[in-house]
DNA sequence: CAAATATAATTTGACTATCAAAATAAATAG
DNA sequence: CTATTTATTTTGATAGTCAAATTATATTTG
C-alpha cells in the first residue's frame, strides 16, 4: 500500500474514532442528556456574553428554525436562558445558565486533555508534521469550499 | 501559541466543518442526490464483490435496520443493487451498480486530493514519520478510550 | 404619517438517520 | 421433525434537519 493509501485509512479512521470517543465521553459523564449537537450549541453560545439567535445558527451553519428547537430542549434541560431583546423586540438573545457553563467546561477539558494526550505520543519532530499535515488540510477545506 | 493550542484550534476548525464540507462537496458534484451517511454505504460496500448485509452493518457500525432503509433508498436512485444468496436463502448481497461505482470513484479521488494536500511539502522520510505518529495516536485513542 | 417592505424568530410539515424490539424466513441442531 | 439460531426486514419511536408559512416588530418610502 502506498504512503497516500495508508495516510488516508488512518486519517479517516482516527476521525471516525475521535467523533466516537467524543460521544462516548459524553454520555458517560457529568453531563449525559446532552447529545453532540446540543453540546455543540452550548459551544457556540460560549461563555462570555448573550448573544442573538440568528448570529449562533448562522455560526452552527444551521438554519433558525433548527436552532430555535434545540435551544427549546436546551432550556427544558436548563442549559440555557432565552430573553427578548429591549431594544428591538424582534430578536431572541441567549446565554448559559450557570449548568450550561460547567458543561461548556467540562467539554472544553475533555478537547484540551484529549490533545495533550494525542502530543503525549510524539516527540517533537513528529509533532511538527502533524501541525504542518493538520494546517495542510485546514488550508485545502477552506480553498475547496469558502464558508 | 504553543502546538497544543495550535493543534487544538485545528482540530476543532476541522471538526465542526468536516462533514460539511465533504456533504457539500457532494451536494454540488455529479451525485447531488447523494448524502454524506449514504456516500458512506457505498464506500463500505466498495467496488470489488457483493457484500452481505450483516457484514456491510457490521463495518458501518449500524444496526441491519438502518442499512436495509439505507439500501432501499439507494435502490431507489439506482446506485445499489440486492439479491438474495442462492446458497443460503436468509443471506442478502448487495453490490453497486454502474452509478454506484463511479459515486466511489468520485468520493475515492476527493480523499486523494486531501491526503495530496496533507502531504504537500513533506518528503518521503517525512511521510513515513507522520504516519508512525497518527498511528501512535490511533493506538492510543483505542486503548485509552476503550469502553 | 401610513402602507409597503424587510427582518428576526417561531411554527409547521416533511424527510433522513438512527435504534430497539418484533416479525419473518431459512438453516441447523438435537 | 421440532426447537433453536441466524439473517434480514418491519415497526414504532426519537433527534436533527430544512424549507416554507406565519407572527411580530422595525424600517423605508411615497
Amino acid at each position: 500500500m502506498s504512503n497516500h493509501e495508508t495516510v488516508n485509512e488512518i486519517l479517516v479512521r482516527l476521525f471516525a474514532n475521535i467523533l466516537d470517543i467524543e460521544e462516548k465521553c459524553l454520555r458517560v459523564g457529568d453531563f449525559s442528556d446532552l447529545s453532540i449537537s446540543e453540546m455543540h450549541v452550548i459551544d457556540s453560545i460560549g461563555m462570555n456574553q448573550e448573544r442573538t439567535m440568528s448570529d449562533t445558527a448562522k455560526d452552527l451553519k444551521v438554519t433558525s428554525g433548527t436552532l430555535t428547537t434545540a435551544v427549546d430542549n436546551l432550556i427544558k434541560k436548563d442549559y440555557v436562558e432565552r430573553r427578548r431583546s429591549i431594544e428591538d423586540r424582534r430578536v431572541v438573545k441567549i446565554k448559559l445558565t450557570e449548568k450550561g457553563i460547567n458543561a461548556f467546561k467540562s467539554h472544553e477539558d475533555f478537547h484540551k486533555d484529549l490533545v495533550i494526550s494525542a502530543l503525549q505520543q510524539l516527540d517533537s519532530s513528529e509533532e511538527l508534521l502533524l501541525i504542518k499535515a493538520l494546517t495542510n488540510i485546514d488550508v485545502f477545506f477552506n480553498k475547496k469550499y469558502k464558508f
